[in-house]
Order: C-alpha cells, then sequence, then structure tokens
RNA sequence: GGGGCAGUAGCUCAGCUGGUUAGAGCAGGGGACUCAUAAUCCCUGGGUCGCGGGUUCAAGUCCUGCCUGCCCUACCA
C-alpha cells in the first residue's frame, strides 16, 4: 500500500442490550483506532464505521426487565455506548445503528439479491417458541433436567454439568428462563443462507489471504470442512421484515439479527455518504478492486466475519456454486482482513454483567484519563492470547511506563527548556550523540508504523517507548542541567530532545491521541493535531426503520491529520512551563477498585 | 465428542521458515544523578521453555500422547 488507497476499518456492532466493559473496546476498539489514525496519517482516505447491534432476542429480554419498548431500551444503551466510544476517542466516521431506516433498506436489497440468486433457501424446521408472546426462544433460554446426566438447570444449547450437546426438545421438563412457562415446540417454515453453496468459493478466496493472523486463517478454513445452511429468519416481533411477498407483512417474522448485523458494514458506509452530500462516494471503498477493508473483532466473533459475511457478499455478486447477477448495490468487495483478538479477563475472572465481574468503559473514565486506558489496551491487550486486567497491573503500567517514562520526558524537557530559554532554543552544530538521538526517534517512525499497520499494537507501542528510554537516556548522558556555563551546548542538547519529544508525539498519537495533542500545544503548536470525534443528533435518512426520532451518531473530521513524519521545530517558538500530561495514580486505589468490584 | 488458540524467569510477554552459553520490561538487590509528577540513568541475581515419548548431528522451535486455561461447535449476539 504505497500510494493512497481506499480503507475501510470495519468494526464489531457492540450490542444494545446494555453498557459496554472494557473487555469490548479493548479487543476491537482501541486497537482499530489506532490502525484507522495511523492509516490517516499515512496519506490513506480512510472510513472507520460501526454502529450498534440492537436486534434480536436479548434486547427484548432487556426491555421486558425494564419496562421499556424494544425501540427504547435500545435507543438508551446506543447513547450510551455512543458516549462512551466519544469519550475515549474512538475516530469513528460513523457510527450509527441497526435501528435506521437506511439499514433496514440495505439488509432487504441484499436479501433480496441473494435469493434472486438463489442462495437462500425456505425449509420446514422444529423451534421452540413462547406460547405467551409467539416468540422464538433462542436454546440458551430454555432450561431443564438433561436426558444424560439428570442435571436439574441444563441450557437448551448444552449441559453444564456433563457437557454434552442438547437439543431442547430432548430436556426432560423444559421451562423458558425468561418467564418460566413450558416452551412450544413447533414446525414453521424458515430461510436459511445456503452456506454449503458457497464452500469452492470460500476456499478459493482465503487460499488468497495474506498477513491474517494464523490462528483465524485455521479456524476458518476448518469450518469450511462442515457447512450446513443457516437459518435467517427467527418468529419475533423486532428486527428487519422479511422483503418477500406474504412474509413482509407478517408482524410475527423478522430476518435474524446476526444476518442484518453484519450488513451494518454496508449500511453505514452508504449513511455516511448520503449524509457526506455524495450519495455514491460509498462505493470507493466497496466496489474499488484496490480499496482495503480491515475488520476488528473478538474471537467469538471470527465466523461471521471470515465465512458467513464473505459468503453473503459472494453470493449477492453472484459467485457461488449457484451463480448469478450482482444486484442494484453492484459488485461488493470480500474482507482484506479479519483481525480478531482474545478476550480480556478481569482480575483472573471471566467479564461476566450478571455476576458483576464488570468494569464498564463510563466508570473507568469517570476516574481515569481515556489515554491510561488505551496505553494499558495497546501495551497489555489480548491481541494474542487472552489476558488479564489487573488493577495492580493498571497501576503499574500507567506510574512507572506512561508516567514516568513518557510523561516524564516530555515533563523534563519541557521544563527544562522553558526555564532556561523561555522559548525552542537555536541549536549550534550536532554533535554525534544528537544525531543519534534524533536517528533513533525518525527510524521509529518506520518501525512503529510497520507494527501498527501489521495490526501488532502491543509491538508497536513497545517500540516507541524504546525511543522514550533512548531520549530519557541521552538526557542522563548529555546532563544540560549542568551545563549553566556553556549556553550554546546546552541550547543544542534541548533543541534535539525536544525534537526527540515532538517526533515520538506524533509516534504516538495513534495509541494516545489526547495526550499527543497536548504535548503538541506544550511545544508551542496550534490548532488539531489528533482530531477527535464529536456526537451529532441526526433526523432518520428513511421511513421503515425502528428508531423512534433523531438519534445520536459519533462521526468527526478527520482531513487535517498531520503526516506521519518528522517535522522540524521552529527555534524561538515560545514555551511555557508545562502542566504535567499524565496523572500519577495513588497506589491505594487498587484496593478500592477491588473493593468496588465485590461491592 | 469435534475444532482453534495458549501454557517460556516472581509478574507481563518476545522468541520468523529447528542451529553457538534462551531474551525484554517490571518487581528484587547495588550504585550514580538531581532537569523532571522521588521521575531518570548504570550494574546485577533469577528459567529442567506444562508433562511424557519420538524425529534430527542439533528442538522452546517439528511429530505424537497427556494435563490445564480460553473460544467456537450453527438457531448466542
Amino acid at each position: 500500500m504505497g500510494r493512497m488507497t481506499h480503507v475501510l476499518t470495519a468494526l464489531a456492532w457492540p450490542y444494545a442490550n446494555g453498557p459496554r466493559h472494557i473487555g469490548h473496546v479493548a479487543g476491537f476498539g482501541v486497537p482499530a483506532d489506532v490502525f484507522a489514525r495511523y492509516m490517516r496519517m499515512r496519506g490513506h482516505d480512510v472510513l472507520m464505521v460501526s454502529g450498534t447491534d440492537e436486534h434480536g432476542t436479548p434486547i427484548l429480554v432487556q426491555a421486558d426487565a425494564e419496562g421499556l419498548t424494544a425501540a427504547e431500551a435500545a435507543a438508551k444503551y446506543n447513547r450510551i455506548i455512543v458516549e462512551d466510544l466519544d469519550a475515549l476517542g474512538l475516530s469513528y466516521d460513523l457510527f450509527t445503528r441497526t435501528t435506521t431506516g437506511n439499514h433496514y433498506k440495505t439488509v432487504q436489497e441484499l436479501f433480496t439479491t441473494l435469493h434472486a440468486n438463489g442462495y437462500i433457501l425456505q425449509q420446514r424446521t422444529l423451534g421452540a417458541i413462547s406460547p405467551s408472546t409467539g416468540r422464538t426462544l433462542p436454546d440458551r433460554y430454555i432450561e431443564g433436567t438433561c436426558p444424560h446426566c439428570g442435571f436439574d438447570s441444563a441450557r437448551g444449547d448444552q449441559c453444564d454439568n456433563c457437557g454434552r450437546q442438547l437439543d431442547p426438545v430432548d430436556l426432560i421438563d423444559p421451562k423458558s428462563r425468561i418467564n418460566g412457562e413450558t416452551p412450544k415446540f413447533v414446525e414453521e417454515d424458515h430461510f436459511f443462507l445456503d452456506l454449503p453453496a458457497f464452500a469452492d468459493a470460500l476456499n478459493a478466496w482465503l487460499d488468497t489471504r495474506t498477513g491474517w493472523r494464523t490462528n483465524v486463517l485455521r479456524f476458518t478454513k476448518n469450518l469450511l470442512d462442515e457447512m450446513h445452511p443457516r437459518p435467517i429468519s427467527r418468529d419475533l416481533d423486532w428486527g428487519v421484515p422479511i422483503p418477500l411477498e406474504g412474509w413482509v407483512d407478517r408482524p410475527d417474522k423478522r430476518l435474524y439479527v446476526w444476518f442484518d448485523a453484519v450488513i451494518g458494514y454496508l449500511s453505514a458506509t452508504i449513511e455516511w455518504a448520503r449524509r457526506s452530500g455524495d450519495p455514491e462516494a460509498w462505493k470507493r471503498w466497496w466496489q474499488d478492486p484496490e480499496a482495503v477493508s480491515y475488520y476488528f473483532m473478538g474471537k467469538d466473533n471470527i465466523v461471521f466475519h471470515s465465512e458467513i459475511w464473505p459468503a453473503m457478499l459472494l453470493g449477492a455478486n453472484g459467485e457461488g456454486a449457484k451463480g448469478g447477477e450482482p444486484g442494484s448495490l453492484g459488485k461488493l468487495n470480500l474482507p482484506t482482513e479479519v483481525v480478531s483478538s482474545e478476550f480480556l479477563t478481569m482480575e483472573g475472572k471471566q467479564f461476566s454483567s450478571s455476576r458483576r465481574v464488570v468494569i464498564y468503559v463510563r466508570d473507568f473514565l469517570e476516574r481515569y484519563s481515556p489515554d491510561a486506558l488505551r496505553y494499558y489496551i495497546c501495551a497489555a491487550g489480548p491481541e494474542n492470547q487472552d489476558s488479564d486486567f489487573t488493577w495492580a497491573e493498571f497501576l503499574r503500567r500507567n506510574n512507572d511506563e506512561l508516567v514516568a517514562g513518557w510523561g516524564n520526558l516530555v515533563n523534563r524537557s519541557i521544563a527544562m527548556a522553558a526555564k532556561n530559554f523561555g522559548a525552542v532554543p537555536e541549536p549550534g552544530e550536532l554533535e554525534d550523540v544528537d544525531r543519534e538521538l534524533l536517528a533513533t526517534t525518525k527510524q521509529a517512525f518506520d518501525t512503529v508504523g510497520d507494527l501498527i499497520g501489521a495490526n501488532k499494537v502491543r509491538a508497536g507501542i513497545g517500540e516507541a517507548m524504546k525511543a522514550v528510554a533512548a531520549a530519557n537516556k541521552y538526557l542522563a548522558d548529555t546532563a544540560p542541567w549542568k551545563m549553566k556555563e556553556d549556553p550554546k551546548r546546552q541550547g543544542t542538547v534541548l533543541y534535539t530532545v525536544l525534537q526527540a519529544v515532538s517526533d515520538l508525539k506524533t509516534v504516538m498519537s495513534p495509541f494516545l491521541p489526547h495526550s499527543s495533542q497536548r504535548v503538541h500545544e506544550l511545544l508551542g503548536g496550534e490548532g488539531v493535531f489528533a482530531p477527535m470525534p464529536f456526537i451529532e443528533e441526526v433526523e432518520e435518512l428513511d421511513e421503515g426503520g425502528a428508531t423512534d426520532g433523531p438519534y445520536p451518531i459519533l462521526t468527526g473530521d478527520y482531513s487535517d491529520v498531520p503526516k506521519w513524519e518528522s517535522v522540524p521545530l521552529v527555534p524561538g517558538t515560545v514555551l511555557e512551563k508545562p502542566v504535567p500530561v499524565f496523572t500519577k495514580l495513588e497506589p491505594s486505589i487498587v484496593d478500592e477498585e477491588i473493593e468496588r468490584l465485590n461491592a
């Protein structure tokens, strides 16, 4: 990707049945934002899209529990999630929702194309429904006695006691976990995506994929060995209507939530284009063969992004075993890369809202800065294997690395220059040590940049921190505070270290945009250095969705991002005594937070 | 049951296609410095690379069995 390229950065859609915890943003939010910010600085035309996933049974369950309608509950949590992602500084071009009229239209269009191409099958199946509501009762909401081991609270899909796979029909005395009633098992017509028709095309496509994390590729190839048609409709009154005669007006039949959710990547791009004033602009990311697309998600979501969504796109393009023609949306690009993270655990335990093993993004940001969280996630997130969040480790990373390393470098160098010169000093002749430090920070642009481009965020920020350490060592070696009798040399040394700090704030900005903006200002810079998203209340573009009126989107203007390169400081630029950029935390927070968790 | 990933110093992790005495950061121990949010810099101890077999001149690195953890296993999103 040497030249300017269109880069779609697609983030998994947070499910809107509650606030999101830090594991969610650790898995895909922050890593994707680092990637998008870097790609923009390299001059690529990045579009970063996502939104809240608002259909499906869990939303209905949550709404009932709160005495709200599904639309109200979805709107409530959509807003909370939007505010949290904004506070973290995730630079979405558009963060929207799956309940918009635009989304409904796009989903129905894709369904229609897949149906016309013969990839949607209608089959009769036995399913559980709730007698009181008529809604599909997902297996995991059914419990009963395990027919194998007699365990009395086996779930419909699996017995937690003996571990066996179950079919809810086989449970003895099945009950709904939602309201205790006995589910009814009925034969129903449903639609299925004909996944086996894409096996060969998917295999051929996967063989062309390079650069993926090996576990994702292996996992996906393994899935292809055994593919079955996958249901895409449900007995529900909450979701996208099925756009076929005899179905579209039925209040009890909707498209299955996963089917509509993955289409959000496409519908969000279209919504962004329509709101930008150029309704055709979405095609640059979806139809241009040179465009690339990176999808970020947790490992539980791999199958949807590496198998099912590509299958849907192949079907819509008419490229499965049954052939066909592209629909009105034209021929669409398949993912370039599926970037999956592992899971973050919490003090050794799985995150779980119900068991209260959870730290919500909102609660975290009320007490700590967004860059403190971003630093932890970048340096210690679950990139290649599960990683454990502990408050002790957070404290250490923040105090010993972020504050003592990078923050201290910024503070000591600017303070010394402000005190002795009141400005960026005019350098004299550079010596070898000076040139070496500047070569190190210049080199960091390449090494860190390559690592971010390969989605190795941990290694990337590690390399950046090595350059920070080199600058701290440079100060120890040159000791400019001892140069009172040689202001010329002192000015040269301080100029050199300030230039290094300036370079490093650029290198750090994809990871730590808030603080890089501050460093930019401390160095006398003006204007926006690391642009931030903002929330905008917008009107619906189309009828037919399920939002009730205007809704908040997360968007931003990232057109003026600085380049990924060293910019020479201007001697004479006035410097003030700096206010520390990062906050050192009291060790007592560890016990306080753990207590809060156990409360 | 099937599949994927992981198990390396007290902690968090690097170790690509197998090749000299297995690395880093932090914590621990010692020292230097004082510009800086007591931050920084230097030196330093510490590992039978989950367990058992096997292939090879040579394995943390390949094969196999087992143990442990996490995820997926299709109507969970």
